[in-house]
DNA sequence: TGTACATCAGTGAACGCGCGTTCACTGATGTAC
DNA sequence: TGTACATCAGTGAACGCGCGTTCACTGATGTAC
């Protein structure tokens, strides 16, 4: 039985801060145990390879942010409302935990292209919410892939500033600031600014 | 004397499309050597490492953007006037060369880093767009950075869709609507949609 | 409660593969006379 | 124009390092009787 039953959690969180930091591919098993203050060869009594701890930890959390997406998206209220509870998720999480967001925002090439057609995806979660804005005649644009673009990148560039420490506020002060934005570019009657 | 007087620039541009595509830690001296048709060796006739070539290649275009932005904000003209002639400079920059936009968007944390505080910088170079703006009442907000970051993700996120084929249209179809809505987040007094 | 055994997280040395890089050599081209 | 030499882009084999992974072994803990 484990002498530190939290070893694997250990191995997750540091791997997740080294992957964050420095990319995947730039993090060594021995950056890992190193961190974790464990051998080398403990990291595979929890995990078949390195590459498995990476795909676990960045698909756990990218379907779950999807999954939080269709819970907001599916909760009654304009799309207004749904803008809102929409950035204030993104700009929550990001508080929570700046690692998990950070190294699912950089990990393109790496993780992105494992994502298949079938599997929940925040993108997909995003476009289908503006495409049934655009059929309510809610949305300014016609085209949900673009005005899913612009949204995406009005909340997720400052994230990024945030990361690289540009930006020294924690998201959820800059949460009115972006969700006013995004309405003043997606919704067809934008709020007028109070 | 060069038996193919243009090896070099083929380097360039082979290692450029597997670097965008695959991101540079994954691209291999043996991808790029099989690509322009050469021994692995003879790469190293033309940069000294695997390395310099990729930081070669950031760098140039890199610093290049910063110039051209610096030249845009440089020229008479209102705020939004500036605006404009920025956003199409990278819709027409994405367009002429998808690849190079590529790489530069997606090399966060390889090459990124590398660049020093002395060094051009576009994102440096639309603050202090946004820094100028401010000063002179015409930007809505008060925080260049965060202005920065907006404007830049309105742009950068479509792209990054182009990029993954989410969005098919060339991203100077988009000029339009992607200026209308930097302007509409950013300007004072946004311009009414005609 | 004590003894024998099973389990399994952990160690640290070793392995082997693939990568970036080097190097002796080649041969085409340019230059000097 | 012809000959001798210098230059250098290119080859392909070899090298060595660092990486992810494996493996025999340890010892602490849980379980059966």
């Amino acid at each position: 039985m484990p002498r530190h039953p939290d070893t694997r959690d250990r191995i997750e969180r540091a791997a997740l801060a080294l992957f964050a930091a420095k990319g995947v591919d730039a993090t060594t098993t021995k950056d890992i145990a190193a961190a974790v203050g464990i051998s080398e060869g403990a990291i595979y009594r929890h995990f078949r390879s390195k590459d498995e701890l990476a795909w676990h930890l960045f698909s756990t959390h990218y379907f779950a942010l999807a999954a939080a997406i269709d819970r907001v998206a599916a909760e009654p209220g304009s799309f207004e409302d749904r803008i809102e509870r929409t950035v204030e998720l993104f700009c929550t999480l990001f508080d929570r935990d700046a690692d998990l967001f950070a190294f699912i925002l950089l990990s393109q090439h790496g993780q992105l292209g494992r994502v298949g057609p079938g599997m929940p995806n925040p993108v997909e979660s995003l476009r289908r919410m503006f495409q049934t804005a655009i059929e309510a005649g809610e949305c300014r644009g016609d085209d949900p892939d673009l005005m899913t673009a612009m949204a995406l990148g009005l909340v997720t560039q400052p994230a990024t500033f945030a990361i690289y420490g540009r930006l020294k506020r924690p998201m959820s002060e800059l949460t009115p600031i972006l969700a006013q934005a995004v309405k003043a570019v997606v919704v067809r009657r934008p709020a007028v600014t109070p």
